[in-house]
DNA sequence: CTTCTGACA
DNA sequence: TGTCAGTA
């Protein structure tokens, strides 16, 4: 029948995404090549976008806006994936605590910790902005 | 007419 | 990244 997520259904064309998240085609099909995002494909091999990929574009668009380079933004992406997971596996099981939130310092914990793996703070700097938010 | 991939600057 | 080519 229907899609399991609504915000899943493969539903725009890139020209729409284009304009709602005011990203080029291009940069849309290269955020895409660097697997940031995934859309589905149509018949005619066109790109779908959901909801759920025109809510990580526009959150891309906005770290991009940041000077946040790629590799930075995989890693911010990799943790709103964690956070999904998080309130979903909540409202699955409102059992013990074995899920626990994430506070907003154990986020910032968690987040400067990947940020640091991936080496993000070498000499090229993948940010020439402000990520210090992240790690207060 | 719109989108796609590949390629060049 | 923008843009152009040649398709589907």
């Amino acid at each position: 029948m229907d899609y399991k997520d609504r915000k899943a259904m493969p539903l725009f064309p890139i020209s729409i995404v284009s304009e709602l998240t005011e990203l080029s085609a291009r940069q849309i099909r290269y955020y895409e090549e660097k697997k940031l995002v995934t859309p589905l494909r149509s018949e005619g091999n066109r790109r779908l976008f959901s909801f759920y990929d025109v809510d990580r574009l526009i959150e891309i668009k906005r770290l991009i806006d940041e000077g946040v380079n790629l590799a930075g933004i995989k890693q911010v992406l990799k943790l709103r994936e964690n956070q999904v997971q998080e309130s979903q596996a909540k409202s699955q099981s409102e059992h013990k605590d074995y899920k626990k939130d994430l506070s907003e310092k154990e986020l910032h914990q968690l987040l400067r910790r990947e940020l640091l793996e991936s080496g993000y703070l070498n000499k090229t700097s993948i940010n020439q902005g402000d990520l210090s938010r992240f790690y207060h």
